[in-house]
DNA sequence: GCGGAAGTCGTAACGCTGTTCCGTATCGAC
DNA sequence: GTCGATACGGAACAGCGTTACGACTTCCGC
């Protein structure tokens, strides 16, 4: 049922409708409602799924090398996800749909990817490349690395492949560094 | 006439409807079509409006202090523009409709508020602040900001204006020390 | 085996949206 | 006063989310 979904959202968030998702999978519409009980209930579980693909996207990652390296591949991983599952994305951290406002379901849908992004961050921590508080680091690194996968997304981040993955790596570097112990002494 | 559109995107974005504008507007709704041809072009309005008072909310920021509290004043009047005016937000900067999905219009409407954004990070870099090519630094410091807010907007930030504000300044302060010169000696 | 009851499923309806057409009403020219 | 043009708004059309109702199936009791 939910793949049918899943693949509808991939042609397009303009096209999830009721009806068409009810064709594809060759059922009434009234049969969306006992499933998924509200167009609401449909998107979340298209959320939930998107949650899913990304937590074993991110927990399929080899962890054999570096604490560093285990943070670029995670932002890289990250940014690999929403550049390859544009209208996902949008549906996981904008809000393409005016109804489902994800309040509380959020927690429990993003628990997996927030607790890899944490885990890395503190082992980061506990390697001494970054230092403070390993959940405010990982909130940090969180929004900037959704912040830049947003706007490469929109295609704000740059035309050419070049100047997006300079960026890419110009920022991630900087914020770690900065993040690293090493910053007080910048700090005014 | 795109008063009264402002006013109604303020009152919620669900209510945005052609009838709802004409009516708030006292015009029938033909009169909407006339002015804006689609509603696609209401929106864009909208967006526009949205860019024009965040770049006056920049401009009007005061210059005097130094280059690096110039940057910090920058992020946080872009961080209280989100916060006060969630919707209008939203709508520049996520797509909460599925029409309208601006490609070009962006440049032009974006364009005083990247200016400001280019201008602040190039004194900057004369300054020594911050080292490297002003267009790539203010895109990644862009980006992070907006991350950041919208991760704010979202209620993904945390629960507490202390955490808010502590995870704002930890990672404001660490991409602008991870940006300056000094950065050389951490990168592997 | 047969009749009725219960349950399931889809058609069609309702109210809403964006969008447009056409009737009407107003106004200027002769 | 009459006629033409023009602008404006009510109402219609298609499609959306949502739901009620009717038809068809299925099963149980006699």
């Amino acid at each position: 049922m939910a793949s049918a979904l899943a693949l509808l959202a991939e042609e397009g968030v303009a096209g999830l409708t009721t009806r068409t998702v009810a064709r594809r999978a060759d059922a009434s519409v009234p049969a969306i409602y006992e499933v998924f009980g509200d167009k609401a209930g449909l998107i979340r579980e298209v959320f939930f799924e998107g949650f899913r693909l990304l937590g074993d996207d991110l927990a399929a990652l080899p962890a054999d090398a570096g604490p560093l390296e285990a943070l670029l591949a995670l932002a890289e991983a990250f940014r690999r996800f929403v550049v390859t599952r544009p209208v996902l994305a949008q549906i996981m951290f904008s809000r393409p749909f005016v109804d489902f406002d994800p309040t509380g379901d959020e927690d429990k849908a993003g628990i997996k990817v927030r607790k890899i992004f944490v885990q890395r961050v503190r082992n980061a921590v506990e390697a001494g490349v970054l230092a403070g508080d390993a959940t405010d680091l990982a909130h940090v690194f969180f929004a900037y690395v959704e912040g830049m996968a947003t706007a490469e997304s929109a295609r704000r981040l740059g035309s050419s492949k070049q100047s997006v993955d300079r960026r890419w790596r110009l920022g991630l570097t900087a914020l770690i560094t900065g993040l690293g112990p090493a910053r007080r002494t910048r700090s005014k």
